[in-house]
DNA sequence: TTGTAAGCGTTATCAT
DNA sequence: ATGATAACGCTTACAA
């Protein structure tokens, strides 16, 4: 049996409150008192219950994530980013991953509703779950609308998606093909659409916007990146809609032997460390996770201190030019 | 306020107990009863308090994960596996990213012992927490040796790294180096080191290992890189200690005009799910991710339990042939 | 079939 | 400067 706060008390012969303002550094303490009840901690190895003291102040001092996966590193570098600021304000994280399964997301709210967690930051991407009951938990969402109260954090996609367009029309492309997660979904990132739309027909342009779902296995969407190249034989651009897929492109158009950027120009989207280093070449669009990071927390923050928030915050992205976008050599 | 159990009560007109009994369907109830209290449970949209319960069954359901940084895809995908199977088992998973920072990792262990988990996954490489308390606590390592008593989950390194050194070899490769971590740090991933060197001998190569150390940066991997083809000209393989790092290699050979693989043999390691589509080119030993997640699972139920488990469970790795390891032409 | 009361391990109020 | 006691919200013996 772990020994508890009464253990220590009964071998220091003080009384339980003592115990605990040594604990928390509270009170009035003799020194002579203060170390023999240290003492007594040390002898037996004393360890509060973080548990008890959870129920007893109403705070966990723990952060719920709910991202799709941290397998992809744009979750994972969010993920980690968060981590590590919030542990430096003391909280701990407690993920889930909910592979865009609206049952499992909605059942990881369910349980952290249930006084598991101080607050929340949510980064899924599900329809039917704006109903939910969630007066009491602070959230703020990364990239999604959740529903009117929640405020969203996300990077400016209409940016994003002008400069990835602008990037390959500036380098000649004419017959551009964008590819884009559900048109249903509330997320921010049907702005980089709506901007690759519009940058397309200023410029005498046709859009051409692939839908793609979240969940089709890396089989299925080089498939259908295959078939893309077949139905579309005139293709001398693609700006996708992140370097995964960016990076499946590549190898499909290599396959095919489509030379990038000399048949095909490419722009991706996220711009992780991850990818940056290990595909330097591929141009793409940086999300400022560091600072959405930052950001998310900052408004947590402040809605947890029951504070006024914005609806919304949006973060500049910038260019990461390498060189499937131009129309020099790439090897 | 939140509802409580209380506030259900008195609203159905029945006893705590009878709230708490329908809620966990334990003992008789008359269906009218149950109905009652159910209507009570909507009408004040009550949500049970799960710290309560955890003080009560001195039980969290919350397993423990310390990675060095869910960042990087290995520990990404690792973490994935843990969460998504674990989920399954009705557990929730709080996550460390210690960065290999031993301060950090020593304060997260000291908290997660305080009854916040009911057993840890431990993944990070640390010289100096050996020595802790951790009696109370189920824990199980993933490719790191704690101590004595903690039970480790590996890929098979030995055999991974004779693969790696025999594909270099077998293809006609002569001046292999090859990169790994810190040597003083007691992990599985040594037995790499000793696979390459006993086969390089065996073949009357010489072993030439370079030690780098896991926290310095994308940059000054770069320039050690740089330095490594000017100090061995000669080089005509590398084996490295991970796929990012190969990654690395690949960049810097291409900025140096080293052709791979006509001038420069490579292997990688890890091959995750995320290098293998990004990289597929890229040569490397798959370690059984979703296995080692499995086993990992296994054998913390196991302790959990006060079952006896062993000391060792080494998984098997396999070879993922991309071309930068034969003498075709990559391109 | 339902209720009373004690207990899980802390912290804080109020005495002394 | 220290202690007795109630409270945090739940579950389960035990009683009725």
């Amino acid at each position: 049996m772990r020994p508890k706060l009464e253990d220590v008390a009964k071998h220091a012969n003080v009384s339980k409150t003592t115990v605990s303002r040594v604990l928390n550094n509270r009170g009035y303490l003799s020194q002579k008192t203060i170390d023999k009840v240290n003492q007594a901690i040390e002898e037996l190895n004393y360890q509060p219950n973080v548990v008890a003291r959870q129920l007893y102040n109403k705070k966990t001092n723990i952060i719920g994530l709910l991202f799709p996966t941290v397998a992809n590193p744009f979750f994972g570098e969010l993920a980690e980013a968060l981590e590590k600021k919030l542990y430096e304000k003391g909280y701990k994280v407690l993920i889930g991953n909910s592979m865009n399964d609206s049952k499992k997301e909605s059942d990881y709210l369910n349980q952290l509703l249930s006084e598991q967690v101080d607050g929340l930051i949510v980064g899924t991407h599900n329809q039917g779950i704006q109903e939910y009951k969630y007066e009491n938990l602070p959230i703020v969402a990364i990239d999604r609308v959740m529903n009117e109260d929640i405020p969203v954090i996300e990077s400016d996609n209409y940016q994003g998606g002008k400069l990835a367009t602008k990037v390959l029309i500036d380098h000649g492309a004419k017959n551009i093909i964008h590819t884009n997660g559900p048109i249903e979904l509330e997320t921010p990132a049907k702005r980089r659409r709506l901007a690759y739309e519009e940058t397309m027909k200023a410029h005498d342009l046709i859009p051409n916007t692939v839908t793609l779902d979240f969940n089709i296995s890396y089989q299925e969407k080089k498939k259908i990146f295959y078939d893309l190249f077949e139905s579309y034989p005139g293709i001398d651009g693609i700006f996708a809609s992140n370097d995964m897929d960016a990076a499946l492109i590549l190898q499909v158009a290599k396959e095919k032997n489509i030379r990038v950027p000399e048949d095909l120009l490419l722009v991706g989207y996220d711009g992780t460390l991850m990818t940056r280093s290990i595909l330097p070449d591929l141009t793409t669009i940086i999300q400022p996770i560091d600072e959405m990071a930052e950001m998310a927390i900052t408004i947590l923050m402040k809605r947890m201190d029951k504070k006024e928030t914005e609806k919304e915050y949006i973060l500049p992205v910038t260019l990461w030019q390498g060189n499937t976008s131009k129309k020099t050599p790439a090897n």
